[in-house]
DNA sequence: GGTGAAATAAACTTGCA
DNA sequence: TGCAAGTTTATTTCACC
């Protein structure tokens, strides 16, 4: 993984692909205004440099029974870390965590399907630390590509 | 958008397509036991039921100049609601935003490239409530599948 | 780095169980 | 719904600039 000096063309190439990550390399490249062999290989490069991290597609979690989504911040305590980090990677509930700056803080966002699983969630949480609960309603900005 | 009833081989394709989103019809098909056809029949139909809502690729926002991310929760004035959701949904730094349960509150993820430009966004959220950052660090969990 | 053309592979279409 | 065979596109490879 080295420095990628991007230029004009890597930003459309990345703005195609965060728009709709299964477009064709011949779709991209019509964009873009180069052939589908050159977007492949500058798309080939901006992976192995770890510019692009994946591809994922998205979901509506709430027609997948997940009825119930939370943001959940945590406090834990120092000596506490290693084994809450532990146990947030291996939770399925948890979809995101984040490492916050100041006092071993962590944010998690969960997805469940029944406010009691949330109950269940938080009581095991608690362990590591205070917890603060948002649930979270509708998306009002879903997820906007950088650029 | 109708109902759909999902099978088995079904959450098998969301869970290849999570994991990847530019897996071809053909490798799906591989992975589930089907035909790359009636893998394809059936996504064309997760799609349009509304399950499937988008194909994303993810990027280091880092690695793009992106230096600063955070987490924001806001208590808006209910007055301003609209004012604030329109400005959320405008604004190029707000990656996602989400409404809270409970007293008209959002949260929001942003992203920057610099301290100030943090600065300057909290100064303009401020217009429409107080606000809680949280300067995210490292991805404990980046983005885990719901299945 | 990029193009254009040929070979390979994947995606659509259609008819049938 | 799914499969198989045939057709149409897309991807890959490579020689050349």
């Amino acid at each position: 993984m080295e420095i990628k000096s991007l230029d004009q063309t890597d930003l459309k190439i990345l703005h195609a692909l965060q728009e709709n990550a299964r477009a064709s390399f011949a779709e991209i490249a019509k964009q873009v205004g180069l052939t589908a062999p050159a977007v492949t290989e500058r798309i080939r490069k901006l992976e192995h440099a770890g510019v692009i991290t994946g591809y994922r597609t998205e979901l509506d979690l709430r027609q997948l029974g997940f009825d119930v989504q939370a943001l959940i911040l945590i406090e834990v305590t120092y000596k506490d870390e290693q084994a809450f980090m532990r146990y947030a990677g291996e939770k399925q509930e948890v979809l995101e965590c984040h490492h916050l700056l100041g006092q071993s803080a962590f944010s998690l966002k969960v997805c469940v399907k029944k406010m009691l699983d949330l109950e269940a969630l938080i009581r095991e949480l608690m362990k590591f630390g205070q917890t603060t609960t948002h649930i979270l309603l509708s998306e009002v900005v879903p997820r906007r590509s950088v650029f």
